[in-house]
DNA sequence: CAGTGGTCTAGACCACGGG
DNA sequence: CCGTGGTCTAGACCACTGG
């Protein structure tokens, strides 16, 4: 058995500072109330900042920092006037072979989506979304802005484009099917399928958190994709959405042994 | 133009609580420092809290709670006993047809990777991993512990398989060079290529935490990957590390046209 | 209205790093 | 030693929600 272990292992490594795990009251807090968090359904109250301060017989800091933490971590969500409530996370895995409808992914994870549009204009298409689409710039398009909810929450927000062409009662339609991907296959007759897609996880910038329901800054997940006809039919759909790392763990995967 | 809106926006939607934008006095000190520290080159010292509070003419709990809200944010690293000081965050794209080394990644992003081993032990190889890389379990292989830095900065650790025999000798080679991959390329004559990789945002576990250098539940980018030899070759390595997002802004990149 | 979380002050002690 | 950030108390006011 052969060991090799590098000098500088001790002081952790090339000047590099050993973060202080806090030691405070409010860490042991934290974990209790995690441990018994983790059993709890999703919306289930959880103690305020005063009962935790009667409980674990500390001041309201100190519980409010333990409480922020637990939000910090993704366990639960607070809302001012409320209370605190645990919250769970429903995966959204995308890779290449998968479906790109986010009705039917989350309904496969065992969630309630639910789909808003707070705008629908049909407009001439700027040169970057003409260019992704395929078409000329100025083409006759629509521009889309929705707001995705999990279980009556607000989950992703973004803007999506397409051409005119496609559904021009595109306004009509979306009164009577919430899934952009189900309009599109069976008023449009084409068969949606993810085409590319560039993700990562940025604070979220006011535009969007507004969007989000979320305060500026929070982690969430900027997406932007395409969708194809079939395989590598002509471009439906440009997408540039941002998601909420506390309600999605998005999971993307590359490759399969298929790719390079 | 057709413009449609639906009427659940004015109360932001079914049963959602608008989280009103904190309207405190930090949320100002936020803004203006936040704009002074975007022209600033990384590792530049930030005024501490104390000046802060002097300067915007606050008590300390606002000061802290602006910075607190710039190092959330991932535009400044704070540490104990030293100080405030900008950060910037290396991009490292993943995409399928991208070669998977760590240090050449970052090299052409212009920072200077750098990588420790903590530990590089020959085992057994375990059910799961003697399965990724196609052997039989129980075949003699390394389990390598490595954490790297980014200018001196923890950015990531975790836990790397090969079998023992593409490289025998690999703590004494692993002490001459520090690339993984170019061992596997110039000692096993071999060409590591990316076959699959599954990455996600978690708090990071106290067990990854301590690894990176940092706070329990702080996000971290968790990624799995296989490297294969060459196109569709013989499995070589198998991955799963911790990173912090943080330090790196993970963009993965699915598809380009060439898959389904 | 009472209860919740969001913000803030003033003051304190501690752990840590550097001179 | 001093200055840094990390934690905590006690108390205050505010914004928001629900009944």
């Amino acid at each position: 058995m052969v060991v090799h272990r590098t000098a500088t292992w001790a002081g952790y490594g090339p000047g590099v500072a050993r973060q202080s795990v806090p030691a405070g009251s409010s860490a042991q807090i934290v974990r209790v109330l995690a441990d018994e968090l983790a059993d709890l359904p999703s919306g289930t109250r959880v103690a305020s900042e005063a009962e935790v301060g009667r409980r674990f017989g500390v001041g309201r800091a100190a519980a409010r920092a333990a409480l922020g933490e637990l939000e910090r971590r993704m366990l639960v969500s607070r809302i001012q006037g409320l209370g605190t409530f645990t919250r769970r996370r429903v995966d959204y895995l995308v890779a290449p072979g998968r479906a790109p409808s986010w009705s039917r992914t989350l309904r496969e994870a065992g969630a309630e989506p639910r789909t808003v549009v707070l705008a629908c204009d049909a407009v001439p298409l700027p040169p970057d979304v003409a260019a992704a689409l395929e078409v000329p710039t100025g083409t006759r398009g629509f521009r889309l802005v929705r707001r995705s909810h999990i279980d009556e929450m607000p989950a992703a927000w973004g803007v999506e484009w397409l051409t005119a062409d496609l559904v021009p009662e595109l306004p009509t339609a979306l009164r009577l099917e919430e899934s952009l991907d189900t309009i599109l296959r069976e008023t449009a007759g084409v068969r949606p399928e993810r085409a590319w897609t560039r993700a990562s996880v940025e604070p979220a910038p006011e535009e969007a958190s507004d969007g989000l329901g979320c305060r500026p800054g929070d982690p969430a997940w900027l997406m932007a994709s395409l969708a194809r006809d079939g395989a590598g039919g002509r471009p439906l759909l440009s997408t540039e959405r941002w998601v909420r790392a506390d309600a999605v763990r998005v999971v993307l995967e590359l490759g399969h042994g298929r790719d390079t």
